[in-house]
DNA sequence: TTGTAGGCGTTATCAG
DNA sequence: CTGATAACGCCTACAA
């Protein structure tokens, strides 16, 4: 592999003044300027990473932890990732925590000594991160979470507005007449789905609505999840008339319980999902869902690490994205029976 | 970030010393042996992976250079890939190079003074790659290509038998007693698009069958791609009763058309698809499909890679995997009025 | 068996 | 503005 000392050579100058020309970290005169860069060209120079970042105390990885990326909620997220890294020079390092909080850790232990210019993750759990992030920090790595926010997180984060889409959704079902609605939260331990739950509680009780504590139940965040706790809900009396899945996994799972059971989606029962993926448009009935682009989720936390990674005092922020209702073909007024039956019951 | 110096002074040994008990380099007393190792554990001293690589000429690090991880395809091949990686201390380094061969190359040139220890890839196209992939090699990385080969590609891969898996799910249909078969098939540039329509060809003419032009459609391996051409498929006359989709997403478009057009399936038309995506089991009706475990291409690719940059006299192997025809909803015999219409015809 | 020292390819400091 | 040169942290002959 050529070096900085074979171009220095070939262009007649010192290893230095190469440095300076390809760092723009000193000025150089215009003639060996360019000797230089013809040199460079003519043999597709590159300099070598890992010197450089031995040096430098800092590399342009960027380790990039997720949950599995078999999950399809997670691709979209490497994906804006990898565009703004690949665009800007940086290269990232994929890993798969599994929500295993010892995977992460030996994970974020075996990735510092690369010296990654940053470390964006979704943590595994709402345990308190900066005992082992803080290392990264003060070794000058940016660290972004996303997705979900650690207890006591005071780094950058880029997450959405869990509270307001739910609501949004579920008021809308609401708003369609019906009455007895579920939710379907997934792990309660994540801020996620927590702030999801939030947001259904708080829409029923704007609609002047009840929570009944066994018409929100709590499962994986997986059509397994989804299904199980579906089939649980069908046979609550009186059956719910829609269902708020908290993400589009547990939705598909209900959507499978639903024809299970002999029952119309959305004519029975209506659905909503979080997440929109876009597999929500092959499911039939196409499924209604509330929308986060994932992508811009990944595209914003790289460019906030890449920023604190340039800025050592560069303030910590955090990005709440907005979601956007999607309503398809998974939802549809209550039955007129539904709502003459509650109508009646309501008034007994 | 504690050094192997500061090791060598707290154990009382030179650092010669450590680096002879963390490589196993050397045979070292078990007294100075256990010395250092207790001051390695305590201190949690990791050595700098990018001295060691720079030393080395080499790092633990994989390029992984897939189309697009958000496509539903690449996630398994990527997480098969990166637990290999993980299990044996390898960093995985993701790349989406969109199929576009410039792109591709921008990466490998990039990614090449990091000193990878090898390069996973899916070639964006047929061109022949060994230019390109031939620095990684001289400079010691084990390059492995999988899902696809390139033209006059030598070296390690790891594909599935594409030929086999359509053969035999088109041979299925034309036992359930389909006449008039239609198939969708990916980019024909790419060579598992081919050998899945060889597959196909194959089958009708050992199922004594005529191949006509306008019922083999090429198009893009997406769900629009499906649609279009199903759409198509589907106003041909006589109609087909059954379409051998070439990858899920065309399978999935295909769907969609069936529906919008008002068929059904399987009742008017039988559908299998290409990968066994889990997304084939929410679909209405759930997609029979030709299921290759995209996890095993990427665990086995990377294994090949790590053997490969162990060895570097190593001989590159070809792996062929096998697939299994997962019959779902999707498929049923045709009906009545089409077998005795085809027969009819046939007899004329 | 253990220690010493040179060098991997850069960057950055400091003279000139 | 340019050129030497000392690190960066580790590995590995080679010497002891």
């Amino acid at each position: 592999m050529t070096d900085m000392k074979q171009i220095a050579r070939l262009a007649g100058v010192s290893v230095g003044t190469i440095s300076h020309v390809l760092n723009d970290t000193a000025k150089v005169s215009e003639r060996l300027r360019k000797r230089v860069l013809d040199v460079v060209q003519a043999t597709e120079y590159q300099p070598n990473e890992l010197a450089r970042g031995l040096r430098r105390d800092r590399t342009n990885i960027l380790a990039m932890m997720i949950p599995d990326i078999a999950n399809p909620f997670f691709p979209g997220v490497v994906r804006g990732a990898e565009d703004v890294a690949f665009a800007n020079g940086y290269r990232l390092v994929l890993c798969n925590s599994d929500n295993d909080h010892a995977k992460e850790v030996l994970y974020l232990n075996a990735l510092r000594t690369y010296l990654p210019a940053g470390l964006i993750m979704i943590p595994s759990s709402f345990d308190d991160l900066s005992a082992h992030t803080q290392s990264y920090r003060s070794a000058g790595s940016a660290v972004v979470c996303i997705d979900r926010v650690p207890r006591n997180w005071e780094g950058s984060s880029v997450i959405v507005d869990n509270v307001d889409g739910v609501y949004r959704a579920t008021s809308y079902l609401i708003g369609l007449g019906h009455r007895h609605l579920a939710a379907i939260t997934g792990p309660l331990h994540l801020t996620s789905a927590q702030d999801r739950l939030k947001g259904f509680k708080l829409a029923l009780r704007h609609g002047g609505l009840k929570t009944t504590g066994n018409y929100m139940q709590q499962t994986t965040f997986d059509t397994a999840g989804g299904y199980a706790k579906t089939k649980e809900i069908l046979h609550l009396l009186p059956r719910p008339t829609a269902i708020m899945a908290c993400n589009d996994m547990i939705a598909f799972g209900a959507l499978l319980a639903i024809r299970e059971e002999n029952l119309r989606c959305p004519e029975d029962i209506s659905l909503i999902g979080f997440d929109g993926l876009d597999l929500t448009e092959i499911t039939t009935p196409k499924l209604s869902s509330v929308y986060q682009s994932t992508y811009e989720i990944g595209a914003t936390a790289v460019q906030l690490a890449i920023d604190g990674a340039l800025d050592r005092n560069c303030q910590p922020r955090q990005v709440v994205l907005k979601t956007v209702l999607k309503i398809r073909e998974s939802v549809a007024p209550p039955r007129a029976e539904h709502v003459a039956r509650t109508s009646r019951k309501r008034t007994r």
